[in-house]
RNA sequence: GCCCGGGUGGUGGAACUGGUAGACACGCAGGACUUAAAAUCCUGUUCCCCUUGGGGAGUGCGGGUUCAAGUCCCGCUCCGGGUACCA
């Protein structure tokens, strides 16, 4: 019996489906006719599935990196084979800190490390079987490349936002108008206040018109407070702090003042946040999205001061409430503290100042009192035209709307406190008695005390408020957003050089695109500087090229590179333009995107932004760059930890280091976490028990070359432990959790651990049959065999007697019925992303023809096409075996017939009440009437409708029949 | 705190617009083959109760709508993610 045999292909091997062979040949063969290269062909319609491109750490692909590297190639090889001209390509965000902190480490070059890294990482991932087209990878690092990314660079730097006509337009066309009208009137993103005439802009020095210029363009250069690691010697991003500590190395970050550059991705706010409707995104997403963009829509007012000239604006989303308004309070380190700070207040004032300043990010945040000073003076409320004391408080920040605020005790949370504690007047305007259970945050309720608003519901009186302000002159509707401008420079080593160099008065010009790229200088070393500068800065010939000239010695944040890429892809080696307008054209952007929701902020954000911009300048033809994109969930590892606790118990006492010890002075324990094998031991015979029971864990820090593990115990010999000198006693205890994989938790597993076992199509549809892709999901090779399984018995299918063995018979109704039911199954499944149970049903298939005992050619030749996306390798050997010359992956995916999937008969469930009592098989044409009736004479029906009435029979065509009694 | 997800057998997970809950697979139990084991194959497998056949309960908890609810509505609860003095 054909299915009962092993079938083996090749002489050498009697076991089975020889893996490894079949593997290496096709992927010689599939390199060699160069299969999965791409061109540009107006006869087919494009498709472009794309995977975040990963960095090239140099742990290497572990099993959670291909999850979504296997849903993309399903995808795009089932699109191929659906017609589509596809690109498929892969490349490496190859800038980043962990090669020059390893460099700093080992004196390794960041760019040997790093090209090392990436030809493991293409090796891993063309042994995975990816269609990728490797002739159009792109490394971020690579000067051809980051050519262009410095390009795109200058031009934002050429650039401004004109928001009347709500796209990015020239410098050039901004002095001209500064010419003629100076800036009075223009609608434009800026960070200038002042306004001028064109008489006061032509008066001004070179220096001062750049000064003012940098004000507009959309990559500029200023002052700012950035989240400086001293230990790292670098700045950092906002998403790279993570509870006032860096997130890599988890070093103290403080608040520091420098010159850096930004990029006024601010000006794109708006467009960021209502283009989010026009894109597939996941709801979760683009609610991350929304949520960092943070725009709020309010009123910014002005508040007279009393004896002043000056006035205070706020930003406010409840003007409505205005009458409530009973303090002021500025951000510390607002601009009008100093001015406004009444003599007998100052050093009240300076006090505090010095308080607030002397506290880290870390203990700010975690800061539950509230704090405030008066600075002594008054503003006037305009509407009840009261005097309102100004106070300072740190509840108000600097960066957020105006940096000042309207305190409105009686309707704001914060206010209340503050005011509770500082005896501040709170008059009540919302009456919320007609809404039971809203709460502060709820703009609910009826205006009361409130002069003309009196009355009012909230809405209606936010909306008067607003008209009332701009009749007075005193304000506007504005919106407002929590999103800053991005800081764009980096005290590093391993990034994108700015293009960008000053003269002699300090005015900073850009490099014209015939000087680019302005290429990384050769150095060994990669030590960050004094006072926050790049190594950079230590190159002296490389810094001042020539007398006068200076160069920018930061370079660009890792997601410079990132921003683009999806674009270099379009046409990768072109040197004239970042991309040609005729592949531009033809491959538009990004249909399919497929990476972690890690990257939902800051890489998406910055993507959006460069193509909009690219787009304002006619450069690409779409306004978003990722039509559609789906978050793979996480593989997580199972992580081992200790635990070691001081208070030491008779048991568990384990002995360890005064290094460890010393490293968690705080806690009464210390976690730590350990390879898996550590813990399989810990309790088993392995472990060592000494002469006083005290068992010593000695065997894993002989096999981990890893200095905790080493630093953990002492040396063990002969059932005594001596310990390393200062060794405290602690109890020890252990625990799993679920959690990432890294190389530093010791839960990484490579994918080679498994191919080597199942081979590499077995892999690619375990992980697929894991679960939902964007689910994340603990490894764990349980089900493997399940898969395995499946391929041998789908492998079987095509063999007699271990030889290959097809026939040519005709196939019956009953195996059409299989295999067409699985063509379109299968299919909808892809179209859905529902790989798991797109494989589900070719199992479902496969179990079914092999109870037939089928093997006729009309029957597997579709349903190889059908397997082929999932196991591109087994799939392509019996194409092969069938006698086809040409690959399967260029075959055409079969398409159901649903002249096959015509039922006679349909078995309906028969229900009492809702609840199931049988089964029963109709034929499909029977009337409604006739169904009633047969089901009503049934035995167990009757059973259950003795001595009752019967309401009403509900048929349900093709469903259930419901009996109501 | 706020904003998104999610909770289904021993496990991973199925279930189209409300219409047979548990597809597929793992695990487990029993059986076949074998000197034996592995591998393979067959049968069973949500739980509880008499056990031929049936009966009852059941998709985190409590209510509701409906002939019919895992699916819709209201109130809770737990888990995961995002965010946090955002005025």
């Amino acid at each position: 019996i054909a299915h009962a045999c092993r079938i083996t292909f090749s002489d050498s091997s009697d076991t089975m489906i020889d893996y490894k062979d079949i593997e290496k040949k096709w992927r010689a063969r599939w390199d060699k006719d160069k299969l999965y290269e791409v061109d540009i062909d107006e006869k087919k319609p494009k498709y472009y599935v794309l995977d975040m491109f990963p960095y090239p750490s140099g742990a290497g692909l572990h099993v959670g990196h291909p999850l979504g590297y296997i849903a993309s190639d399903i995808f795009s090889r089932y699109k191929r084979m659906k017609g589509f001209n596809v690109l498929h390509p892969m490349g490496f965000d190859a800038f980043g800190l962990p090669a020059e902190e390893y460099a700093l480490r080992t004196g390794i070059h960041p760019a040997v490390s790093t090209s090392e890294n990436m030809a493991r990482y293409r090796s891993q991932l063309s042994s995975l079987g990816f269609s990728y087209d490797w002739s159009r990878e792109v490394a971020t690092c690579d000067p051809k490349y980051y050519k262009w990314t410095q390009w795109i660079f200058t031009q934002l730097f050429e650039h401004y936002y004109d928001q009347a006509l709500d796209k990015a337009m020239p410098i050039s066309d901004l002095v001209k108008r500064f010419e003629k009208e100076g800036n009075r009137g223009l609608q434009a993103a800026t960070t200038l206040s002042e306004i001028f005439s064109a008489a006061d802009w032509n008066s001004m020095s070179r220096k001062e018109k750049a000064a003012v210029l940098m004000h507009y363009r959309l990559a500029y250069r200023d002052v700012g407070y950035v989240n400086w690691c001293e230990e790292l010697g670098t700045v950092l991003a906002n998403d790279q702090v993570k509870d006032g500590v860096s997130e890599r190395g988890g070093h103290p970050v403080v608040q520091k003042a420098m010159t850096q550059w930004y990029l006024r991705i601010t000006a794109y706010a708006d467009r960021l946040l209502f283009d989010l409707e026009d894109i597939d995104w996941s709801n979760s997403l683009k609610t991350i999205q929304t949520n960092w963009i943070g725009r709020s829509e309010g009123a910014s007012i002005y508040f007279e001061i009393s004896g002043s000239r000056e006035t205070i604006e706020i930003f406010t989303t409840r003007p409505d409430t205005i009458f409530g308004a009973t303090y002021m309070v500025l951000a510390p380190e607002h601009d009008l503290v100093k001015t406004l700070t009444t003599p007998d207040k100052q050093a009240e004032v300076d006090a505090y100042l010095n308080y607030v300043r002397s506290k880290s990010e870390v203990e700010r945040m975690a800061e539950k009192e509230v704090t405030g000073v008066f600075i002594g003076s008054y503003a006037i409320n305009p509407f009840t035209e009261e005097k309102i004391p100004i106070w300072i408080g740190e509840y108000v920040l600097k960066d957020y709307g105006t940096g000042a605020i309207m305190a409105v005790p009686s309707d704001d949370e914060r206010d209340h406190t503050f005011a509770t504690k500082f005896n501040l007047p709170i008059i009540q305007v919302v009456d919320k008695s007609d809404y039971p259970g809203a709460t502060l945050h709820d703009k609910v309720g009826r205006i009361v005390n409130s002069g003309f608003m009196n009355g009012m519901e909230v809405p209606e009186a936010i909306e008067a408020a607003c008209s009332r302000v701009e009749e007075l002159g005193i304000g506007k509707k504005v919106a407002n957003y929590k999103m800053r401008d991005a800081n764009f420079s980096r005290q590093r080593y391993w990034g994108e050089p700015f293009p960008v160099e000053y003269d002699s008065e300090g005015i900073a010009s850009i490099l014209d695109v015939s000087e680019l790229p302005l290429t990384l200088p050769e150095t060994q070393d990669f030590k960050p500087g004094i006072g926050g500068k790049s190594p950079l800065a230590r190159i002296v010939e490389w810094v001042n090229p020539s007398p006068g000239i200076s160069r920018e010695s930061d370079v660009m944040p890792a997601v410079a590179g990132s921003s683009w890429y999806y674009l270099r892809f379009m046409d990768p080696h072109n040197n004239e333009a970042f991309a040609s307008q005729k592949a531009l054209n033809y491959w538009e952007s990004v249909d399919l995107y497929i990476g972690g929701s890690e990257h939902a902020v800051a890489h998406l954000m910055y993507a959006r932004f460069w193509h909009k911009f690219l787009f304002d300048k006619g450069l690409v033809p779409t306004h978003e760059p990722f039509k559609k994109l789906i978050n793979q969930g996480m593989i997580q590892g199972v992580i081992e930890f200790i635990f070691l606790e001081k208070d030491s118990g008779q048991d568990q006492r384990v002995f360890v280091s005064a290094e460890i010890a010393s490293q968690h002075p705080t806690t009464p324990y210390a976690k730590i976490p350990v390879p898996i094998e550590f813990v399989s031991q810990y309790g088993s015979q392995d472990s060592y028990l000494n002469e006083k029971g005290i068992r010593s864990f000695l065997k894993w820090s002989k096999d981990y070359e890893d200095a905790t593990f080493k630093s953990l115990s002492g040396t063990f010999e002969k059932g005594k432990v001596t310990l390393n000198p200062g060794a405290e006693e602690f109890r020890m205890t252990t625990l799993s959790e679920l959690g990432k994989i890294s190389k530093s938790l010791y839960n990484v597993i490579n994918p080679e651990e498994v191919t080597e076992k199942y081979g590499t199509d077995c892999f690619r549809l375990y992980e697929m049959f894991l679960g939902p892709i964007e689910q994340s999901k603990p490894w764990d090779t349980n089900g493997i065999d399940g898969v395995s399984k499946f391929l041998r018995k789908f492998f079987d299918l095509f063999s007699s007697q271990n030889v290959f063995d097809t026939s040519d018979e005709e196939p019956s109704p009953e195996e059409l019925k299989v295999l067409h039911t699985a063509i379109k199954k299968v299919s909808s499944d892809i179209e859905q992303f529902s790989f798991n149970t797109a494989i589900s049903s070719m199992m479902v298939c496969v179990n079914e023809l092999r109870r037939m005992e089928c093997n006729k050619r009309p029957i597997l030749e579709p349903l190889v096409l059908l397997i082929a996306p999932f196991a591109p390798f087994v799939s392509e050997e019996l194409w092969s075996l069938m006698g086809h010359e040409t690959s399967v992956h260029l075959g055409i995916y079969p398409v159901h017939n649903e002249k096959f999937l015509i039922e006679e008969t349909v078995s309906y469930p028969v229900c009492i009440n809702g609840k199931k009592r049988g089964l029963e098989e109709l034929d499909k044409g029977m009337s409604r009437s006739d169904m009633e009736a047969y089901v009503l004479q049934l035995d167990y029906v009757q059973k259950w409708i003795a001595g009752k009435k019967v309401r009403k029979v509900i048929v349900v065509p093709d469903r259930m029949i419901n009996v109501v009694v």
